[in-house]
DNA sequence: TTGATATCATTTGCATACGAATGAATTCCG
DNA sequence: CGGAATTCATTCGTATGCAAATGATATCAA
C-alpha cells in the first residue's frame, strides 16, 4: 500500500467529513430558521404587536411595576433594545413611565389600563401561537423538546 | 356549597391556569433566548463575521456561483436581507458580483479567492461553535434535539 | 405577437439586537 | 468621609429581518 493510500485511509477513518460542512445541519442555522418560523406564526395571530413587545407586556402583568433595566433582564433584552421596545409601547399608550422616588437613576415602567386590557385579550392568542409553533411535534415530543431547548437557552 | 365555591371549583378543575401565562415557558421565548446564546457563542469564536455572513460564504462554497435571490432561498433570507449581507461581503472583498449573461435580471454572486480562503479557515471554528452551543446536552440528547428542532424549522 | 403574470433586484420604513461610549446617580470600601 | 467601582439609562453605529412598493426583465398564454 502506498503512502498516499495510507493517508487516504487515515482520513476516511478519522475525519470522514474533513472537507464537509453542511450548513443546513448546524444547530445555529436551524435555530435561526425555527425562530423565524415562530415569529411568522406570531405575526399571523397578533398583527399589531411584535413578540418582544408582547413579552414586555406579559412580564409587566406578572411582576407589576419595575425599572426598565430590570424588565430587560426579565425578558432577556439588553438596555438599548428594551429602551426602544418600551418607547414604542409608551407611544401607543400601553405602558407609562415614572421616576423612582428614591433612586433617581431608575425609570419605572407600568402597564396602563389599556395595556392591561390588551395583554389579557392577547394571552389566549399567545397560547394558540405556542400551540401552532409546536404543532409538528407529538405531545411526548413537545415535552422532550422543551426540556432540551431549555437546557440550551 | 355556595355558588362562588362551585365556580371556584370548576375553574380549578377545568382551567387550572386560566389566569396563568408563563412567558418563560413559551417556545417562542426560549427559542429566542437559545438563538441569542448561539449568536453570542458564534461571536466569541468568529469576531469579524456574523452568522448570516458566514452562512452566505459557506453556502457559496457548497454550490458555487448563484444568483443573489437563489442564495437567499438557500440560506433562508428574504431578498432585502440577503442584499445587505452580500453588499457587506462584497465591500470586504470576500465575494464578487457579476451580471447573468442571459437573464439580465440576475445578479451572480461568487466567492473571491480571499473569500474561499476565509471560509476554509473558518469552518473548523464553526464546528467548534456548533459543539459549544450543544455542550449542555449529552450525545444522545443532541441527536434527539436536532431531530425535533428540524421538525420545527 | 402581445398582454398578463411572474421573477429578480432594489429601496424605504420599521423593529429588534448588541457593542461601545457617555453621563448621572448610587454603593462600596478603605 | 471621600474616591473607586457599580448601576441605570441613553445615544450612536452597525447588522439582521421583513413588508410593501417599484422597476426591469422574462415567461406564459390567448
Amino acid at each position: 500500500m502506498s503512502a498516499e493510500d495510507n493517508l487516504l485511509k487515515l482520513v476516511e477513518a478519522e475525519e470522514p467529513d474533513e472537507n464537509d460542512y453542511r450548513l443546513q445541519e448546524q444547530v445555529g442555522f436551524i435555530l435561526r430558521k425555527a425562530h423565524q418560523r415562530h415569529v411568522s406564526i406570531f405575526a399571523a395571530h397578533i398583527a399589531d404587536l411584535t413578540p418582544p413587545q408582547f413579552a414586555a407586556l406579559a412580564k409587566l402583568r406578572d411582576v407589576g411595576e419595575t425599572s426598565q433595566n430590570q424588565l430587560g433582564t426579565l425578558i432577556a433584552m439588553d438596555a438599548a433594545t428594551v429602551k426602544g421596545v418600551i418607547d414604542r409601547l409608551k407611544a401607543r399608550g400601553l405602558v407609562d413611565l415614572s421616576k423612582h422616588e428614591v433612586d433617581k437613576r431608575r425609570l419605572l415602567v407600568n402597564l396602563t389600563a389599556e395595556g392591561r386590557d390588551a395583554v389579557e385579550r392577547l394571552i389566549p392568542l399567545a397560547r394558540d401561537i405556542t400551540q401552532e409553533t409546536l404543532a409538528p411535534l407529538s405531545a411526548k415530543e413537545i415535552a422532550t423538546f422543551m426540556k432540551l431547548l431549555a437546557k440550551l437557552a
